[in-house]
DNA sequence: AATTGTGCTGATTGCGCTATCAGATAGCCC
DNA sequence: GGGCTATCTGATAGCGCAATCAGCACAATT
């Protein structure tokens, strides 16, 4: 018997085995795999009959430790549950997965110390770029970021001092739009109501529908956050009390699209006429708003394109290795429904 | 100078680093941050400083490749979009996160071909764990799991010859119970409406559907199936469609939450009464099918719990090491609603 | 006082892979 | 035929970390 090694191997096959089987050095399975065309035609049949017969998968950690090169994109969302959420996935996955990456998924709920955390536990996989929400970072966020010297995407909102690349929407122009919209269309006493609304775009939409509403001579402090979650059922129970409370309103502008839902739910049941007795419009869900009855009039936002857009960017930042800032904002438009 | 390296290293700040700055050996840091207990306090407060001056970040690659150690669980998913997936995602985020495990996600779109392509994209990462639907997979699937010899979860559905793990739901059982739920409630003519029906869990509720439509007398033929995806307006078309091929039927059950919801918004337009000419019935989406209205009767399906309970399994299978099969069936329960 | 622990620290080695470079072989030109 | 690419192959070293084990100081035991 040979003297015990000092660490035993994983018991995986790897790569030498796979050289062994097929008589050629291990460095030679390493082009196959990569570079086949580097390799003549007979070897590399020998190599990829030994990799079928064995099953060898490779290493990535071992690769990625070699190269410093890593097929990982990490993403982090502001939630999991969320109709942009979906969108994005989709569209990130879509560009990116067929370009050999890999995506990782993690949420930091709008809230920039669990953005940190998050970033920290990304970065140790040493990913090849890291998409982030287009919000405001810690200031160690940026350091982690800064010491890893990877492209960086922020997503979904504008930010005023991109790290790199950033893809977004205006939100504050959208809720200033879609107030303005209300007001062309008769409406004077427009309430908003939110939730969250320290947080992202919610704040943003807020301050959007304030400096409409200033800008419009109308008064805006009729305004309803919701302390908790974003829910239907927090959108119902906000209702009535809104009524209650501002009984002149005759439109309101809802933050989310679940919330707003909920409203279109509780009238229903309570007899509110929507939208003769008070319009509602929201922000995003189109088959949710579309579901409802009334339907719900939305500004449209276009979040696949937000994705694909980012994707493809990014893409071009990981090829060229350029790391010039681009900054992209996308559009958005009013949706017009039967609930204004 | 010295004479050049054959290679430079990564420009990352390493464990090396820190140590240098700390005046002590490298493994005196690695110990202090993974057990930090084997390590004396005043050396601790030493390293702790050098980590946080240099912005430290372990090289998770090479500590997998070291310890042949990862903490990646890799989940397949059949279909991001859906109901289920999210329930199931939060809920094994929920446990296997905060035990410090990072998740990948993928989706096999309910195709076993593309499961495999995956797997062996997602076993290259050595994730210390698997995660996949429960149904067939291809044979190869099969052998690059074993291979790989790591804990493997089946989710969502129940299978004959489960891998090692499988929690889920009979959904034979669940489109059964349904379709006596209908037949006591005296409909005799009840259809069948799906898309997708070969994959997953939707041909296993056609399968119970029909059985139990042989087991009370009543005729399973009327059985309508969309071609393309799963969506409100397929659900639409398919209203009209069905009515006419079928004008006595008295009730229907779709396949998947969407086309019912597509269903009533259609007879809410054409003018038929739900559930007077026609009751509707479905599966697991509770809040889409409480927004319609009428609200829908469906089968709750405990998804949040199947994730929940997969995700603990797996953690005493991985800190055990117990390979033991587990099967677990979870309930569900007809919750009745307005359509019928 | 000699022995045995006990607690802590660091040198060395290897995880599986790829970068690098040195050979080997074949083809080509003058 | 000798030199010279062009093309292919493999030996070696090292990526950053953790397993292993040896060493060392000091306490406890007899």
């Amino acid at each position: 018997m040979s003297q015990g090694k000092k660490r035993k191997n994983s018991g995986r096959v790897t790569l030498a085995d796979v050289a062994k089987l097929a008589g050629v050095g291990s460095m030679t399975v390493s082009r196959a795999l990569r570079t086949p065309d580097l390799v003549s035609t007979g070897l590399r049949e020998k190599i990829d009959a030994a990799v079928a017969q064995l099953g060898y998968l490779p290493n990535k950690a071992a690769g990625a430790l070699a190269s410093s090169q890593s097929d990982i994109i990490a993403v982090i969302l502001p939630s999991l549950t969320e109709f942009a959420t979906n969108e994005i996935v989709l569209a990130l996955k879509g560009v990116l997965e067929p370009a050999g990456y890999q995506l990782i998924f993690t949420a930091s709920n709008y809230d920039s110390q669990e953005e940190e955390k998050q970033v920290r536990a990304l970065l140790q996989h040493s990913p090849a770029a890291l998409i982030l929400p287009g919000t405001a970072h810690t200031s160690q966020t940026l350091k982690y970021i800064e010491n890893m010297s990877l492209p960086v995407v922020e997503l979904s909102a504008l930010t005023l001092t991109p790290v790199h690349i950033n893809v977004g929407i205006d939100h504050h122009a959208s809720a200033y739009q879609l107030t303005k919209f209300l007001y062309m269309k008769g409406y004077r006493q427009i309430g908003f109501i939110g939730a969250h609304t320290n947080f992202g775009r919610f704040a943003m939409r807020l301050a959007g529908w304030q400096k409409a509403m200033i800008d419009h001579d109308m008064a805006s402090h009729r305004l309803v956050l919701g302390l908790s979650e974003v829910s239907f059922s927090v959108g119902a129970e906000l209702l009535m009390d809104t009524l209650a409370r501002w009984p002149d309103l005759d439109a309101v502008i809802c933050g989310h699209s679940e919330i707003a839902a909920g409203l279109i739910l509780e009238a229903n049941k309570q007899g509110v006429k929507i939208p003769e007795q008070l319009a509602i419009a929201t922000f995003e869900d189109p088959n949710l708003c579309n579901t409802l009855q009334p339907s719900l009039t939305t500004v449209d936002i276009p979040y696949a394109e937000v994705g694909r857009e980012a994707a493809e960017a990014l893409l071009q930042a990981l090829i060229t290795g350029n790391r010039d800032k681009v900054v992209k904002s996308l559009g958005f438009r009013v949706k017009t429904r039967a609930s204004t």
